[in-house]
DNA sequence: GTCTATATGCGGATAGAC
DNA sequence: GTCTATCCGCATATAGAC
């Protein structure tokens, strides 16, 4: 729909966010890509070669618009404001974008081209937090934010603990790491 | 295999629990229990009404047994101690019982009845955390606590980060969390 | 009443003709 | 490259044997 594309990688994947934003994963099959594409269901492993292949190529490119929200939410901001930021963009995009960020978290073989977008989104994110933590802490620091991020995202679609509002929890679990992560970079006591 | 059961309800869960350990969620199909069971495929619906009425049982069961596992760890240990041995538990049971862990963090209609063991779960952590948080902060500290055990527990399964060691990351987030949920208690600067 | 047998419709995936 | 035709497994619904 959105512009004639030259390959037809392309146009499926096109056609597979569409399906992908209208009834979540569940909701894309091979048969209805091809439905909607005017083609028999067959032709689609010209392209991919299975459904599994269509889920990565879906993956790599949801690991890229977290990116771009990402980056875009840190912008020049002050370090601990750009992962506030950045944390606020990751929950928005989770909410927002439900049915990508989905399948982006989905564990699936990548290739090795669509292992790279998940490296850069990885890679900017190590960066930012590397700016409040320091180098030493950085990584560890980073992996313990990614999965407060996506233990929260998760609960807020399972819309369990609704009354006990994910939001507050969120801030909550955003300050503490915040403290550690700013912690990590002050003088020690001693050497 | 297990016992002599008396009601055909059981005797199905229990060959669902052994092929969950088996092959995973994907591993087990209405078909493959019958086999198992020697029974007809559609005799199941005997007493279930439908493959996602069985997993609701399965997510009980493993609300259940996550419960007594959380229970143990925490023994009479002072709250710090209680709460390090309990995410060590958690985390031990994503690992070891990942199939039941995958359908316990299912989203699934859960009859009253299987909402019930969901709900046992929940109160005891939320009453562990109300010792070291105290009552007021205690619901968003749970949440916050149980989101970092579900994101951890999350990228070990998916084996991303390897290299970079998720138990460290575990560590900095946990004691990230006890600092702040320690703070909660501690006498406020001005009334 | 309980299970067997069978049928429908949905997936993904493959083979071979054009 | 795309098609038609087909296979297999899945959940599900209905009808009938005992």
């Amino acid at each position: 729909m959105a512009y004639p594309s030259k390959t037809g990688r392309e146009l499926i994947l096109a056609a597979a966010l569409e399906q992908l934003a209208a009834g979540g994963l569940g909701g894309m099959s091979l048969r209805s890509l091809a439905s909607q594409l005017g083609i028999a269901p067959n032709a689609l492993y010209r392209y991919f070669a299975d459904r599994a292949a269509i889920e990565a190529a879906l993956s790599a490119e949801g690991a890229r618009l977290l990116l771009a929200a990402v980056r875009k939410a840190a912008g020049r901001k002050s370090p601990e404001a750009a992962l506030r930021a950045m944390a606020n963009a990751y929950m928005r995009f989770a909410r927002e974008q439900g049915s990508i960020y989905e399948v982006l978290m989905m564990r699936c073989s990548l290739s090795e081209l669509d292992a790279q977008a998940h490296q850069a989104l990885w890679l900017f994110v190590v960066e930012q937090v590397t700016r409040i933590a320091g180098e030493a802490k950085a990584r560890e620091a980073a992996v313990s934010l990614w999965a407060f991020l996506r233990g929260i995202a998760a609960l807020e679609q399972a819309e369990v603990f609704n009354d006990d509002k994910p939001i507050t929890s969120f801030h909550f679990g955003l300050n503490a790491w915040l403290t550690a992560a700013l912690a990590c970079k002050l003088p020690s006591v001693s050497v």
